[in-house]
DNA sequence: AAGTTAACTTTGTTATACAAAGTTCTTTAA
DNA sequence: TTAAAGAACTTTGTATAACAAAGTTAACTT
């Protein structure tokens, strides 16, 4: 059995860890804030963030903020505990002692 | 700039986090071991090994015990810098508050 | 001489990441 | 009332990465 066992192959690229990490700290963040914050394209933040959807880590709330259209995701609640199992198992392998 | 600006690319996959990871609390682990810790092929591991090589992350040391070819690797200065450094931007990045 | 093991390299396939362009819907401006 | 613009995508095409499996080399062991 591996070290790297119950780390989750969909928070492996720093793309979607950072996705999580920020809707650990924020009930919830639109599209352009979340393309600002991780300076990539638009049709990237997409595909990574269908990427979370399709696991169920994340939803989306669909509104209008004023007369513009506005996106939200915010974390399930199996996204939550996902990652943090992956958090957990990140420390444990960053201390590992063999 | 984004909130991934010191995320160390080279350490966003799992295998190779996991090299580095054990790496820092042992002074020099070989092939086999590697292998049966990751729990990879042996091709795999070598062109992730290869990967971490090519940036002066780690350092290889050939030698034999008793008449048994044997491969050492262990971190360079550099790479314990730069993982040092990486696991400090993923702390912020898991800790962030925007 | 034949088999075995370590540590690779090579080959080929599949998956992933990414940019750029195109799309839809809606607002706001001329 | 047409035009421009912005949000949030989707599509397309390409480049890179990951991976397994098979092949290779050098040395030992039997």
């Amino acid at each position: 059995m591996s070290i790297l066992k119950n780390i989750n192959k969909v928070f492996d690229h720093r793309v979607r860890l950072g996705i999580m990490s920020v809707l650990m700290t924020n009930d919830s963040l639109d599209f352009i804030t979340l393309k600002k914050l991780l300076d990539i394209t638009d049709g990237n933040l997409a595909s990574h963030i269908k990427a979370l959807e399709k696991e169920n880590y994340i939803k989306i709330r669909k509104s209008f903020i004023g007369r513009k259209p506005n996106t939200q995701y915010s974390s399930t609640h199996l996204g939550t505990l996902e990652f943090k199992k992956h958090l957990t198992a990140l420390e444990h392998l960053i201390n590992i002692k063999i």
